[in-house]
This record gives structure tokens, C-alpha cells and sequence, in this order.
RNA sequence: GCCCCUGUAGCCCAAUGGCAGAGGCAGACGACUUAAAAUCGUCCAAGUGUGGGUUCGACCCCCACCGGGGGCACCA
């Protein structure tokens, strides 16, 4: 009779010796052992864990302990994202410091973490609403500062009218609002940016060393989103103007078929163009209305091209020709030059432009297509240039070397390249963020605050009103914004934002590295020894922003001499989502599992075998598809083993049953080439196969008193120490040994055992197959072929034919062909 | 509309271009039991979305189409 397994009594039973051996403590920078950086992206602290946590922090722990096991220096851990408007919501709504709750939840994960036996170094742990923590945003926002990388300038920002508030564009789906489902609209304010298009190139070009170790899906997605175009700017002299303007282009082959120039209605460009001009009341009607557009309307596809002339006309540098200047909003202001030149035979949006307000259009680039005038359909494609003067008969790709060399030339043009990447807008207008550390001063203008002076901590919420108002809440506590100005002492007034959390979370990973440094932000010696992170794992949700920025912050620190590397995530793994009969889990759905019922149920074991085994790491996992109770049944399959075992702790394996010995070290190697190449549900199933065997050889085998049972029983424990720690620490008492098991060392493939006495061979004629044959693995091509000539079953199919050719692949088979 | 990923037993998923099945779930049967649960054992099932192509040989490589998922979407 066996004991029954007590899923929730050995949870207690193991915490604390966990804690008190702390086995995934890292080691100091001096430690002999190569280290390895293991990091899960740190969790926002909304209540408690859920089933995507768990999943991600399973998947991360296996890859941590298994490099804990084969003797690297691992470093796990682990802290919160923990500024952000959730907490300030909450805090408004239970009339208390946001501070509160946001700690409270953060003791809940905290302890949820723990007795999920996550491998986290708990020495590590950092909150980034800790004072001691937002005070190296400020200091890194101050060499920002230093280095021209952070400014302020106007421009429209996504504008919530319901929620009174700047919206981040990714708090925007679908022109609507993410929190109240309100149109969002547009709203000038000065506000403060990263100059993250400086490094555009670099970001886009830093991506080769990424190649084959971050998903390709994260590398195309980043670089749509930086979205490099290569063209040219032309110079276009304007009638009645000192001034030219300049347009870009990716097409400047097109130049001779510019019919028509627009510039963005929303422009300095179109307000100084129409300026005192007969037409400036009708523009600035349309500019109202187009102001009034929601996004939502901007997004509708086919939305009809809308426009004003603005009376005036341009000169095509090339052929002299005086085209009209018009202003429209599909023009955007802040991409280029905010000036196009409209080319509408061989653009489309230029072409629905143009039929829309009744303008020639004029084709350049012969191809096979109907001419665009008549089909509505732009060519776009490459053709033999007409109608252009010098370029014609060239094609598109000779005509824009030789029309940008021309213009080069002449001062009229130059190649040019643009990025769709934005600088990244930080100035946020609530309260639960990292003030941004600067004061205006009536004499000195911006004076960032001196580092000797940081943090600026944020004022004592109890006197403020955080009720979203479109003003940051921190301009209401006065006795904090007033302040004397630190250059000159005069009067000044403390900026007021407080910055995006996308800061916070762009350099965390080089603080783990220090977390009790007081001094800096990160101690040289430290990063330089951990850094760069091994193995990043998180959420594709992050694909872009998140690690984009942090690549960024990563190379302006660069720059600035803090650290000597480029990329800070060397590899990464996305794990999919955790669903439920087919779509995301959402209480409004109704179709919410809660992780703390599955671990009630099912136990930390369990689940996390379930998450790991459900799949590759990267598909989201069903869980109406998979079976925790399974998972369960399969734990105490294994722990039965290590009850069974009947020889002493230490025998030697070496004259243990041999075929039970070669499929424990096949199976061996097999999890640790699973494990290393991510494909953790692979490598369940061999141990899965190998508790089988072992089962088979207790019960109808060997017996249990075989050392080859005690070796496979080891290793079962020591693979399942990854996955399932409780049940592996179980086994690994019950096997005689002292805890921990996660410390126990992987074990050493025998390569002697992976080789098999015999091996079927089949033989195929015309690549069907005919026969099968066991033979020793040695066997050589031409004995296998004179088998296969010798086989009765072969000899039949063949007759009297004479063979074409024959293919031998000794030992595996071969193939005659007739 | 453009780009990317994906399609293998009822289900989740394996398979360096070489025997389509490793593992699990579900199901059936048997052993143990007074019975049930648990446990142990046996069994069941697809020819790889469709159509072409390359190859001695294709789930795997190429092309087209269909279904599913995702990203981008006035960026000149």
C-alpha cells in the first residue's frame, strides 16, 4: 500500500526548507561559474497571479533551473511594474494613497510567486514606485537631457474627452478610448519626448545580431514599426514666396508626372502658405473640420479625399512647370517633410485625389496597366520612363539614380531616408509616475534638477485631488511645485508630469544587477558581469514597445559610456497566451479560469506541468484542451517510483539492467537537447516515456532493487526538479538523498548507452516499401545492399528486372529504383 | 488591401528529406475490488487542408488555392 500523495501538505512540508536553502540565491560577481541571466518580464501588480503568469513564469523557471543544474551562476529575478493608472484609479476610488494597494498586491503576487516555486533570486527584488528606484529615471532622464535625447515640444496628442486625459497611443484601439470606449481625440500640448528617432538606423540595423534568437514575428514587427523608406527631397520654388518648399519622395523618377503639390492641412507649412491669402477663411474651415474628425474617422478605409487650393502654385525644378499647391489631411504633418509632391498616375491616394478635385493626371512609367486616368488604378509598379525629359527610356531604378544625382547637382534635391518610428512621447498628466525632474524658472527657462538633489519624490497624495482633470494632478500641490529655481534661486515652478511607466521598464533589467546601490544606478562590475539578459521571456504583447524602448535606452547609455554593449536581450522566447474554448480569458466573456482554483484543485505541480507540456511555449494554450488532472495523475505516476526504488542512496549504476540503462540515457539526452532547444513539451513526454519504463521493469523487469531503477528514478527527479519541484524534492527524500533536488547537478549522458544493438532497416523499391529488416548498426552500405538484394520479399517484387539505381543508406535502408 | 505564421487520429501535440506516432487527453475492454475510486494492463484510431511541382524518396522544400491566427493599414 502506498501513502497517498498530498499535493497540499507537501507544498507547506517544502517552503520553508526553500527558503532556507535558498537555491537560486545568485552568486557574487567573483563566482567561478559562467553565468547565465535568466529574466521574465516583471508582472504589473493587478491582484493576483493569473493563468498568463503562470504560464510565463513556468516556462522561464525551466529554462533558470535547468542552467541552475547544469552548474552556470544563474541569476532569476524578479520585481514590479509597479507605477500605472490601474493603481491610481484604485486609489481614487478607495479614497487612499495609491501606494496602498499597489503594495497590497504586491504582497499577494509576492506570495502566490513563492509558493508557485518560482526559482527567483529573492535578494533581487525591486519596485519601480520605490522611491529609491524612480530616482534613477530622473537621474537617466537628466543625462537624456544633458545629451539633447529629452526635450519638450507642441504637438497633438491622443486626448481622452471622457477620462480628461493624454492617452498613450497604445492606450488607443481603434480611435476609441481602452478604458471608457469614448472617441479619442486630438489635443495640442506641450509635452516631453525621447529623441529615440536618432537611433532609428541603429535600432533597425542592431537587428542583425538578434537574427535567429528573438522570434522573427518581434524582428518584422520592429521594423515595420521603425519603418525605414528610402527616397529623395526635392526643392520645389514657390510663386510669390522667398522660401522653397521641400517635399519627400520615394519616387523621385516621378518627378516630370507631379501634377499637383499637397501639404498637410495640420502644417506650419499650410497656415504660412494660405496666411493673408483670399482663401485663408475656406482653409480654415476645412482645417476645423478636419480637426473635429475623430480617429475613428480617420481610420474608415475609403474615406473620400478632402482638400483645399491654396491659391498658390510651386515650380517643378525639373521641367519648369507651375503646378497648384493644395492642402489636404492625408498628408501627414509630422511624417517627411509634412509636403508631397502628387504624382497621381503612379500614386493611388494621389490619384483619388486628384479625381476628386478634378486634377490632370499625367503617366511617367509605361507599364501594361490601363491607363490610370481612366481605370481609377494608379501604377505603381517599375516600368521605361516617359514623358520625362533625360529619364526617358531608363528604367524606374536607373531614373531615380540619375534624376537624384541631377538634383544633387543642381542643389535642388538629395537622396533621402525617412523612418515612421515617432519619438516616444513621455509626459503623462496623473499622479502614480516618476516626476519628471525639471524646473521652470521665469529667468533660466528648463533647469533639470541636480543629481544631488534627486529623487523628486512625488507630493503626499492625501491633499491631492487624482481625479483626472486634463491637468496633472501634482500642479494642485502647491507647496511642492513651488520651488526656488536651482541655478539662479529665483522663483520657479516644478514640471508637473510625470513620465510614461514604459520608462520605468525600459532599463530594470540592468538594476537587478544592483538593487542595494545607493549611489547609481547600476554598479559597473556587476553589469558587466550579468549583462547582457541570456534569455528574455515574456508576453508577444511587448513585441514592439517595450523592447524597443528598452533597446534604445540601452544604446544611448551606450553612447554615454555606461555600458559596453548594444543589445540588452540576447535571446528571446515569447510564450503564448492562456485561453479558454478558443478566445482570451475575460470575466465579461464568462469564460475566466482563475488560477488559484486550478492550483486548489490540481496543486503548483500540477499546473505548472500542465502550462509546459501543453505545447510549444510560443502557442497559446486552450486550457479546455489540456488536462491539469492528467498532469496530476502523471506526478504521482513518478513519485510512485521513487517509493518503489528498494537499493541504498549511492549504489553504483554500472551493473544495473542494461536496456532499462540505455533508455534512461537516451531518454537522458533527449531532455536535455528538448530543453535547450525550448521545446519543454517534447521533453516532458521522454520523461513521461521513461517513468513507463521504469514502471514496467519494477513491475515485470528487472525489480525494483536494480540499480537501473534507481538511476532512472534519479533522473525522472532530477528532470522533474524543472518542472514540478515539489513532487522532484519528494522523490529525491523518499530516494534518500538530501534536498535540495534543484541542486542535485545534471546528470551525465553515457554516450556507450545511446548506442542500440540492432536497428530496422527497410528496404523500398520506386520508394515504396517492400521490407523490413533488423540489423547491427555497424552494417555497411554494401552489405545492406546485398541484403536488400537478398531479401525474399525484394527478390519477388523484383523479378527479372534490372534495377535503374540504387540508394543505400546504411543502416537505415534502401531504395531501388527500376 | 499588403506582409507574416499555421493546417498530422475525436482533441492537444511528436516526427536531422528516409518505417507517419514519441507523449498525453478522451474512448473501449480486461485485471484488482463485495462494489466504486485509485492503480495496472491491452486495444482503438489519421496517411499529414486541396491541387500541382522538385526528388530515388516529401508531413518536411517550391508554386497556387482554401481554412485558422497575427501584424500593418492614407508614412508619399
Amino acid at each position: 500500500m502506498h501513502e497517498a500523495y498530498d499535493v497540499h501538505h507537501v507544498q507547506e512540508k517544502w517552503l520553508p526548507i526553500w527558503d532556507e536553502i535558498a537555491p537560486f540565491r545568485s552568486g557574487r560577481t567573483d563566482d567561478p561559474r559562467p553565468k547565465k541571466y535568466v529574466l521574465d518580464m516583471f508582472p504589473y501588480p493587478s491582484g493576483d497571479l493569473h493563468m498568463g503568469h503562470a504560464e510565463a513564469y513556468a516556462l522561464g523557471d525551466v529554462i533558470a533551473r535547468y542552467w541552475v543544474q547544469k552548474g552556470f551562476n544563474v541569476m532569476h529575478p524578479i520585481g514590479w511594474d509597479a507605477f500605472g493608472l490601474p493603481a491610481e484609479n484604485a486609489a481614487i476610488k478607495r479614497n487612499e494613497d495609491p501606494s496602498i494597494w499597489t503594495y497590497e498586491n504586491i504582497n499577494t503576487q509576492r506570495a502566490s510567486m513563492r509558493r508557485y516555486a518560482c526559482s527567483f533570486d529573492w535578494d533581487r527584488v525591486l519596485y519601480t514606485c520605490d522611491p529609491e528606484y524612480y530616482k534613477w529615471n530622473q537621474w537617466i532622464f537628466n543625462r537624456m537631457y544633458e545629451k539633447g535625447l529629452a526635450y519638450r515640444k507642441d504637438s497633438a496628442v491622443n486626448w481622452c474627452p471622457d477620462c480628461q486625459t493624454v492617452l498613450a497611443n497604445e492606450q488607443v484601439v481603434a480611435g476609441l478610448c481602452e478604458r471608457c470606449d469614448n472617441a479619442v481625440t486630438k489635443k495640442k500640448l506641450n509635452q516631453w519626448y525621447f529623441k529615440i528617432t536618432d537611433y532609428a538606423e541603429r535600432l533597425l540595423a542592431d537587428m542583425q545580431q538578434l537574427e535567429g534568437k528573438w522570434p522573427e514575428k518581434v524582428l518584422t514587427m520592429q521594423r515595420n514599426w521603425i519603418g525605414k523608406s528610402v527616397g529623395a527631397e526635392v526643392t520645389f520654388e514657390i510663386e510669390d514666396r522667398d522660401k522653397p518648399v521641400v517635399i519627400y519622395t520615394t519616387r523621385p523618377d516621378t518627378l516630370y508626372g507631379a501634377t499637383f503639390m499637397v501639404v498637410a492641412v495640420d502644417s506650419d507649412l499650410a497656415r504660412d502658405l494660405v496666411t493673408g491669402t483670399s482663401v485663408e477663411s475656406e482653409f480654415n474651415k476645412y482645417f476645423d473640420s478636419v480637426k473635429a474628425a475623430s480617429d475613428i474617422d480617420r481610420l474608415a478605409t475609403d474615406r473620400p479625399k478632402t482638400g483645399v487650393f491654396l491659391g498658390r502654385h510651386a515650380i517643378n525644378p525639373v521641367n519648369g512647370e507651375r503646378i497648384p499647391i493644395w492642402a489636404s489631411d492625408y498628408v501627414l504633418a509630422d511624417y517627411g517633410t509634412g509636403a508631397i509632391m502628387a504624382v497621381p498616375a503612379h500614386d493611388q491616394r494621389d490619384l483619388d485625389f486628384a479625381r476628386a478635385m478634378k486634377l490632370p493626371v499625367r503617366v511617367v512609367v509605361e507599364t501594361e496597366e490601363e491607363d490610370p486616368a481612366t481605370s481609377g488604378v494608379a501604377t505603381d509598379g517599375d516600368g521605361k520612363l516617359i514623358n520625362s525629359g533625360s529619364l526617358n527610356g531608363l528604367s524606374s531604378a536607373d531614373a531615380i539614380k540619375k534624376i537624384t544625382s541631377e538634383l544633387e547637382a543642381k542643389g535642388l534635391g538629395k537622396a533621402s531616408n525617412n523612418y515612421r518610428l515617432r519619438d516616444w512621447l513621455i509626459s503623462r498628466q496623473r499622479y502614480w509616475g516618476t516626476p519628471i525632474p525639471i524646473i521652470h524658472c521665469e529667468k533660466c527657462g528648463e533647469v533639470p534638477v541636480p543629481d544631488d538633489q534627486l529623487p523628486v519624490r512625488l507630493p503626499d497624495s492625501s491633499t491631492l485631488d487624482l481625479k483626472p482633470k486634463g491637468t496633472s494632478p501634482l500642479a494642485t500641490a502647491l507647496d511642492w511645485v513651488n520651488v526656488a529655481c536651482p541655478k539662479c534661486g529665483g522663483k520657479a515652478l516644478r514640471d508637473t508630469d510625470t513620465m510614461d511607466t514604459f520608462v520605468d521598464s525600459s532599463w530594470y533589467f540592468l538594476r537587478y544587477t544592483s538593487v542595494n546601490s545607493h549611489d547609481k544606478p547600476f554598479v559597473k562590475e556587476e553589469v558587466d558581469t550579468w549583462l547582457p539578459v541570456d534569455q528574455y521571456v515574456g508576453g508577444v504583447t511587448h513585441a514592439i514597445l517595450h523592447l524597443l524602448y528598452s533597446r534604445f535606452f540601452t544604446k544611448a547609455l551606450n553612447d554615454m559610456g555606461y555600458l559596453n554593449f548594444t543589445e540588452p536581450f540576447t535571446r528571446l522566447l515569447n510564450q503564448g497566451m492562456v485561453i479558454m474554448d478558443g478566445s482570451a480569458m475575460s470575466k465579461s466573456r464568462g469564460n475566466l479560469v482563475r488560477l488559484s482554483d486550478e492550483l486548489e484543485k490540481h496543486g503548483v505541480d500540477a499546473i505548472r506541468l500542465t502550462m509546459v507540456f501543453a505545447g510549444p511555449p510560443e502557442d497559446d494554450v486552450d486550457w479546455a484542451d489540456v488536462s491539469p488532472a492528467g498532469s496530476a495523475k502523471f506526478l504521482n505516476r513518478a513519485w510512485r517510483l521513487a517509493g518503489d526504488v528498494t537499493s541504498a542512496a549511492g549504489i553504483d549504476f554500472s551493473s544495473g539492467d542494461l536496456a532499462l540503462r540505455k533508455v534512461t540515457h537516451r531518454a537522458l539526452h533527449d531532455i536535455s537537447f528538448a530543453v535547450e532547444s525550448f521545446r519543454f513539451n517534447v521533453a516532458v513526454a521522454r520523461v513521461m516515456e521513461l517513468v513507463n519504463a521504469t514502471r514496467k521493469a519494477i513491475d515485470s523487469g528487472c525489480g525494483p532493487a536494480d540499480p537501473a531503477v534507481r538511476e532512472a528514478t534519479e533522473i525522472v527527479a532530477i528532470s522533474l526538479s524543472l518542472i514540478a519541484p515539489y513532487t522532484a524534492e519528494e522523490m529525491w527524500e523518499k530516494l534518500g538523498h538530501k534536498p535540495s533536488v534543484a541542486l542535485a547537478g545534471w546528470p551525465t549522458v553515457n554516450p556507450d548507452l545511446l548506442t542500440q544493438d540492432s536497428v530496422t532497416a527497410i528496404f523500398q523499391i520506386n520508394g515504396k516499401i517492400k521490407s523490413r529488416i533488423d540489423i547491427s548498426p555497424n552494417t555497411t552500405d554494401a552489405e545492406l545492399e546485398a541484403m536488400a538484394m537478398a531479401d525474399e520479399a525484394v527478390k519477388a517484387e523484383l523479378g527479372s528486372q534490372t534495377p535503374k539505381k540504387v540508394i543505400t543508406k546504411a543502416p537505415k535502408f534502401v531504395n531501388i529504383v527500376l
